[in-house]
RNA sequence: GGAGAGGUGGCAGAGUGGUCGAAUGUACCUGACUCGAAAUCAGGCGUAGGUGUGAGCCUACCGAGGGUUCGAAUCCCUCCCUCUCCGCCA
């Protein structure tokens, strides 16, 4: 959620870099909700402190044994009209609220100003794609020529978008996120999280995916009590559940930055991208990610930005995959970032980079919702900054392993770090 | 699933329906004492919104939401959470 008092006080400006990302902030519409607020709050204000003035009176005079039939009357004609007026308070300050958190976040100044993906900035390179002296397949066929990729036992168990692995391919996976977890907790210093998979709404909330993204949620329905539901969420990231680590807490000053790691599975509808990438395991369901969490400095986070970017980066570095980093434009990026870099990790078969990790700044936006708080120096409460960043995704990871080490036999070379990993396994053959 | 206890300021912990936004302790900040520190003493010290050039003033907030009342931290209802015991369970 963007500061209501950046916009009372910068309103044009706000507008004119939302427009940057194809967002319309109807500008007459706040100007509106806000003076229609002011008015019925000063009101009430105004009536409440006439009331409580004198029900104060009613309580002095009648400690002294005095008649104050007189005052009751008066003060008692004041009720239905405050009453009135503090609902209309509420709804005022409802309707504000509302207004503002489907309000995406201000992209950074840096931020490279265009439509769509087309537009994004590609910041750096690295690593060659491989040559290939034979024809080559895609992860699918790869897999289900090594005997351990399924789609159709997955789609009979549940249904289309998921995915069955067996005996190396389901090692492989696992070792994946197993030297993840291992390089950044003992190399880039994150303190490991197992957390929820399932989440409230107010946590959806505070990293942005409620009230606007639902429908890419899937929802556990969940009745609380006469007649009320508070339902739960399968995960979308780990996003979620880290970043809430921190909602309504004030954290001390030397507690910052907070850098957590989580490996947790992800669950997305994926409502409305029902033609996209339909073959294979590039968009599931289900699918796992290990995820780099940073709750920072706000003097901090763009510095530590670049180092998450890094962070992610060695991953691939280290598993000898070719990948591009993009920095994405004004109208490509996500609703809570303010700015965000993808990495997209070379696939042989699609004869291009496609998204592996994307690591954003939020800034203030987020904590903002979540009321996550640091003590500054002057000991005042002040709003941190959170960002995060896949490091990576575990099954796209996969998918980029399977095609860029693939042989002219069927069988895939284990990369050298996941080795250890695979009980020494130096390459994956046909069950 | 059953029974009980409890949720109040950074923390701990009081609070007969009426000068309670909240005692007290502790932590923290400032000052005094001291060569300095500790101890002691004095003062300050929540969040958000409104209003004013400003000192300030006003409003809301005692787990959440409703209700009763001129007036609610305090009474009533619903819900959430935490803790203890029993049952069940990986």
């Amino acid at each position: 959620m963007l500061d209501i008092q950046t916009l009372r006080n910068d309103l044009a400006g706000v507008a004119a870099r939302l427009a940057t990302r194809g967002y319309q902030l109807d500008t007459v519409k706040f100007e509106q909700l806000e003076a229609e607020r002011k008015t019925i709050q000063t009101r009430t204000q105004e009536l409440q402190a006439k009331r409580n003035a004198a029900s104060k009176q009613i309580g002095q005079a009648k400690a002294k044994g005095e008649d104050v039939s007189a005052i009751m009357a008066e003060v008692g004609a004041l009720g239905d009209e405050l009453k009135q007026l503090e609902q209309n308070v509420g709804r005022a300050i409802g309707e504000l609220q509302n207004f503002l958190e489907v309000i995406p976040n201000v992209p950074h100044a840096d931020v490279p100003v265009g439509k769509s993906e087309a537009d994004n900035v590609e910041v750096r390179k690295v690593g060659t794609p491989p040559k290939f002296d034979f024809e080559v397949q895609d992860h699918v066929s790869i897999g289900e020529g090594l005997g351990g990729l399924d789609f159709e036992t997955a789609a009979k168990i549940t249904g289309s978008r998921f995915s069955l692995l067996k005996g190396p391919l389901a090692r492989l996976h696992r070792a994946l996120a197993q030297f993840m977890l291992d390089t950044h907790t003992e190399k880039h210093g994150y303190t490991e999280a197992y957390v929820p998979y399932i989440v409230n709404g107010t946590s959806m909330y505070g990293t942005g995916q409620l009230p606007k993204f639902e429908v890419d949620l899937f929802r556990v329905p969940r009745p609380v009590g006469e007649g009320i539901e508070e339902d739960f969420y399968l995960i979308p990231t780990a996003e979620v559940p880290v970043t809430n680590m921190v909602r309504d807490e004030i954290v001390p000053l030397e507690k910052l930055p907070m850098k957590f790691v989580a490996h947790t599975p992800c669950f997305r509808s994926e409502a409305g991208s029902y033609g996209r990438d339909t073959r294979g395991m590039i968009r599931q369901h289900q699918f796992d990610k290990v995820e780099l969490v940073q709750i920072v400095h706000p003097e901090k986070s763009y510095e530590m930005l670049e180092e998450l970017l890094g962070h992610a980066e060695t991953i691939l570095k280290q598993l000898g995959l070719p990948y591009r980093v993009v920095k994405l434009c004004t109208g490509d990026m996500g609703f809570s970032a303010a700015t965000t870099y993808d990495i997209e990790v070379w696939l042989p078969a699609q004869n291009t980079y496609r998204e592996i990790s994307s690591c954003s700044n939020f800034e203030a936006f987020q904590a903002r919702r979540m009321q996550a708080r640091f003590r500054n120096a002057q000991g005042k409460p002040e709003l941190v900054h959170t960002l995060n960043g896949s490091g990576l995704a575990v099954g796209r990871t996969l998918v980029a392993v399977l095609e860029n080490y693939q042989q002219a036999d069927g069988s895939v070379l284990v990369p050298e770090v996941l080795r250890p990993y695979m009980g020494g396994l130096t390459s994956i053959n046909a069950i």
